[in-house]
DNA sequence: GCTGTATGATCAA
DNA sequence: TGATCCTACAGCG
């Protein structure tokens, strides 16, 4: 799934390649239909994430639906869920316009391969599948599958949403607040810290990937109660949360194993390198999906087991 | 063709 | 905690 790197990169690219224009909104699966009717026509001005929420906003989307301090604009939420993903395709000026290498499908993955490198285009071709939400410019298209949640919402209720959001590592200002502020959410509860790293109350973006990693990263044990973290280890989840998340933003991939994790805050030398982009998917991460093979750390064998209905991994050995 | 799986979240009990 | 929703694809017979 698309953990929050995956939204960001998202925002990013249906900003460059939607921003300021006219586009036109359809449901070709027919479930989003009378959403795509309020928005259809309409200029979309730019798209967020916050957290694992992507929210794209349209300048003076009709109104007729709204009682509640309107103010002509109206905004798209899309949640992924487990398996939603984009598709992408243009001409040339729509891929270039994309600063991030325009892949053809973001969500669960990101190599997916669509029509888009046509020397002319004509055009989105004949929708493929249920396609919930299809958005399309005068040089580019983008299909929506698989969403969990697609609605269209008001200004208000995109205040509400920021309020209920705990703070999301990929929208840090580097000030001190954010982590302080996810430290004292992560440990005014007895609950296990792994189900807490998932809460997206708790912290915006996390997903079950990231959440394993930097736990093994940090040497906690995922059942240990946040109560029982100290406020040092909380604000070095934090930050080595806000690198690995920069990390996959930047890679469009999940990446855990190319900072040292003894220190994997203050190195910044410890960079990933260009073609970090080619290691084989199991060597990007440490423990998730690794269970019986030997940590890394001490040799003791990954293990596995569902906490809250998620998958969880973990080394016993060096995790306390 | 069928089954199982997935980086998510919500709701009922 | 379990059931449920959303969709595509790998693996199997």
């Amino acid at each position: 799934m698309p953990e929050g790197h995956s939204i960001h990169r998202l925002a990013r690219q249906l900003t460059d390649v939607f921003g300021g224009q006219r586009v036109r909104v359809s449901s070709p699966q027919g479930r989003f239909a009378a959403g795509a009717a309020l928005l259809d026509g309409h200029v979309l001005t730019r798209a967020e994430a916050v957290g694992k929420q992507l929210l794209v906003s349209f300048d003076g989307a009709d109104l007729r639906a709204g009682a509640d301090g309107a103010d002509g604009h109206r905004v798209l939420r899309i949640h992924l869920g487990l398996y939603g993903a984009f598709s992408f395709g243009g001409d040339a000026s729509f891929v270039g316009a994309s600063s991030i290498g325009a892949p053809r499908r973001m969500g669960e993955s990101e190599n997916g391969q669509d029509a888009g490198d046509d020397a002319e285009y004509t055009g989105p071709p004949a929708p493929v599948g249920a396609v919930r939400v299809r958005l399309v410019s005068d040089h580019g298209w983008a299909d929506l599958r698989g969403p969990t949640a697609c609605e269209v919402i008001t200004a208000g209720d995109v205040a509400a949403l920021r309020e209920a959001a705990g703070p999301d590592p990929l929208r840090a200002d580097g000030g001190h607040d954010d982590a302080a502020e996810f430290a004292r959410l992560l440990r005014r509860r007895g609950v296990a810290c792994g189900q807490l790293l998932m809460d997206q109350a708790v912290v915006s973006g996390i997903g079950n990937v990231y959440r394993a990693e930097l736990l093994f990263r940090a040497g906690i044990d995922p059942y240990r109660p946040g109560r029982k973290i100290a406020e040092r280890e909380a604000t070095d989840l934090w930050a080595d949360a806000v690198f690995l998340m920069h990390d996959g933003v930047r890679l469009g991939r999940i990446v855990t194993t190319q900072r040292d994790p003894h220190h994997p805050v203050a190195r910044e030398d410890v960079t990933l390198d260009a073609d970090a982009a080619d290691i084989p998917d199991e060597a990007t991460r440490f423990v998730y999906k690794h269970t019986g093979e030997p940590c890394p750390h001490c040799g003791t064998a990954i293990a596995t087991a569902v906490m809250a209905g998620r998958n969880l991994y973990w080394c016993p050995g060096c995790q306390h």
